[in-house]
DNA sequence: CAGTATCCTACTGGATACTG
DNA sequence: CAGTATCCAGTAGGATACTG
């Protein structure tokens, strides 16, 4: 057998993997792309800007992007209460990354669509 | 409201979304990478490069990759039977990307981990 | 060798209702 | 306003056994 350089089956070794584990779930990614776009963003803002999350989804979402040290939340302790997130620099550098593969994935849309229907065909 | 520019909502006509959706699987990304590394693999050098995926879960994941065109499967008609994998150049074209992310994931894992754990002591 | 088929569990994430 | 709490459904994915 070859003997691969990395070894991705190691979870905490894998750099892929902790990196996916973050950011290959349903809501991270996008929350830091509005978050890119907006600067400082409130909760029912985001809320909004997605669309379709989920209150709770986007609870946890925000709780784990700031466990992380990639979302920065700021309580202003008045009431009605409000609250500001806005992403830190560990987050700023993870941006053109996100936007790279947005890109490629614009680009090749398209004939992904096409394959994926070529390929149901074949069946 | 602020108004973005992208509609995130949408799935179909979201970008991040249709390349999440095929990248942010287990083991869809491993596969891309592992047969970067090694050119062509047999189904059993594959399974047993990533070690703990299941065999289950590696035919699943390189049919997806295989209707999505990224991954070329050859089979040789014999017995006992053979089949090879291999990137095509669509799924080539994604691994500077693939990479880039792996790398910004090696250079900030310490600063992340050590931001998780000093997340939860303040809760 | 290269998979399928089947069963099963655990987790993700949605809906709804409630709260300081 | 900015969340929690609770319940629930769907699915991702693992274990095991089997097959051409």
């Amino acid at each position: 057998m070859k003997k691969l350089d990395i070894n991705f089956s190691e979870p905490l070794n894998c750099p892929v993997r902790n990196v996916l584990d973050r950011i290959g779930d349903k809501w991270s990614l996008l929350i830091l792309l509005v978050l890119e776009q907006e600067d400082v963003l409130r909760f029912n803002e985001i809320h909004q800007s997605i669309g379709d999350i989920s209150q709770k989804m986007l609870s946890v979402s925000l709780k784990n992007l700031e466990a992380d040290g990639l979302v920065n939340r700021k309580v202003y302790p008045q009431i009605p209460p409000k609250v500001e997130y806005k992403l830190t620099d560990l987050g700023k550098s993870l941006i053109p990354f996100v936007n790279a593969l947005s890109d490629w994935s614009k680009q090749h849309m398209d004939t992904i669509l096409k394959n994926r229907t070529a390929y149901k065909k074949k069946l």
